[in-house]
DNA sequence: CAAAACTATATTGTGCACAATATAAATGGG
DNA sequence: CCCATTTATATTGTGCACAATATAGTTTTG
């Protein structure tokens, strides 16, 4: 079939998982874009919002940190994500009481009530597409084991 | 179990299959990340170099919009992202002879030779995780039907 | 053949990601 | 109690992604 070297098929592009995973990402998230886009979201203030929302249910208090560990995303990220969110009118950060190192984020009336609108993202979003519930939830726990996989990896080769 | 109305389940996210894609992406490229940099490429610039080297058993000349077309990538990301590359000594870029508008992408000697070393990456990402080939090539054909589903859908809803 | 439509790449601006570093505050040991 | 360490967030700088627009060159059409 092919000519190339057996060496050289390790490195064929369409051989690569980790370009099947970065070319759906962007497919997905595009997709995702303009029903987003009516909510004044971007994708990963949306993922931020999804973390306050179920927050909401236990306190409605949430730090950086926290939103970070849940998402695995550094300050470097949230830091001004979560500035833009503030602008937009959806949360307010305020330091710890407590401890003057925290900040707290807490949801405004404003991004308590966008959850309402965001209820149909999900569902429009697998109209849209015509994709099967049951094949999604398989690549979804295929996908969670193999991140389990690669932190226990990364663990394991830590300092 | 839970205390979540039904409506609230579709917006966790741990029940998102575009967080698990998300999550796993970045993990993915995490783990490619000090490998690459012993080479001097990031993660997308290794994606570009895969796609020369694969035309390189084909004439080895390639425009900017064919890298573009089979990563999914646009000029916005592709100009900058070549022009480190030709930066670094391992491509250069001619505008067409026929053509002027197209600029075509050739390797130098040193991106030609920078394959011999790439050509370990994928073996040692496999050992350094401990991962099942088969069930990483049932991953990556999971994934690429998803692709193929959404570019379906994409068009069908087309103008 | 000239104007319009199209094509290929470049530029600009916004928003992530993440490494490296900074700053400030809390904590623990001597 | 004081200094070293640790913890939590912020800042800076580089490099993607992508929308919108610009520019230049090619083709089509009246």
């Amino acid at each position: 079939m092919s000519r190339m070297a057996e060496s050289d098929q390790l490195l064929a592009l369409d051989n690569q998982v980790c370009f099947a995973i970065y070319a759906a990402n962007r497919a997905v998230t595009a997709r995702y874009r303009p029903l987003l886009a009516e909510l004044g979201l971007t994708y990963p203030q949306y993922l931020v919002m999804l973390v306050l929302w179920e927050a909401e249910g236990r306190g409605g208090q949430i730090r950086v940190s926290d939103i970070g560990q849940r998402l695995r995303l550094d300050t470097g990220t949230l830091t001004p994500l979560l500035k833009r969110l503030q602008s937009a009118g959806l949360l307010e950060r305020r330091r710890g009481e407590g401890d003057e190192r925290v900040v707290t984020v807490a949801l405004t009336a404003q991004g308590r009530d966008l959850k309402d609108r965001a209820r149909a993202i999900p569902t429009q979003l697998l109209c849209g597409t015509g994709l099967e519930p049951q094949r999604l939830l398989t690549l979804r726990e295929e996908l969670r084991s193999l991140l389990t996989e690669l932190d226990r990896a990364a663990d394991s080769s830590a300092v």
